[in-house]
DNA sequence: CAGTATCCGACAAGATACTG
DNA sequence: CAGTATCTTGTCGGATACTG
């Protein structure tokens, strides 16, 4: 059980969390990524309703957080691989938590 | 591991869940909220930031995803008071996490 | 293919002042 | 005490067109 104890420290830390994974797309672009290394048109596609502009925005985000990184292929047309980074990998019991619970969330709120 | 496998509906339940509890202050609240019932100017002051504006928009919000309840006492001066809900409660797994993960997200980028 | 440039409306969010 | 009203600024986010 959490319990903040009249101390600010741990709702400190959740702040800090959400300061880097916080939004709409962030966290549904790692758990694409974390199926494995993905290019730019592939995350356009499997991110569902995500638009060019906000997915170049956000995987600067992400990598300026040290959670994917970029690399671009040399050669003709050219790739750009995003990874997702160990550290963006630590995410994933954050995001197998969230899975469950929109589980949860759906049968409580949409009643399916 | 999670996997995509070619199939959306993971990656779907996530931005269902997200619906819920995207933005700076939602869970921030509700974390707040799990270590007991809270009134609006006691969540004024422990959630780091938030004004009361956005707290007001934020807790009609919550309620309406059935996450907390309000409740007003009779008398004067009145008093609302804000619980989390089953729901709600159902999500102290994600916010555990979170809470794990913003300190190793300390450590990573902030180094310390 | 992998983005960027531009334009636009909607909303998030802060500051301040105010009400029952 | 528990909010609301108003105003302003910034960012989100979509549409469309465009470039190396």
């Amino acid at each position: 059980m959490l319990t903040t104890g009249g101390c600010p420290r741990n709702i400190l830390t959740i702040k800090d969390a959400l300061e880097a994974i916080e939004g709409r797309w962030r966290l549904l672009i790692l758990f694409a990524l974390s199926g494995g290394s993905r290019r730019f048109g592939e995350l356009s596609r499997e991110v569902p309703g995500i638009t060019d502009k906000m997915l170049s925005k956000e995987l600067k985000n992400l990598e300026a957080h040290r959670l994917i990184t970029r690399e671009v292929t040399a050669g003709f047309p050219q790739a750009a691989i995003y990874t997702i980074t160990d550290h963006g990998r630590s995410l994933e019991r954050v995001m197998i938590e969230l899975h469950y619970w929109g589980l949860l969330h759906r049968q409580e709120v949409m009643g399916r």
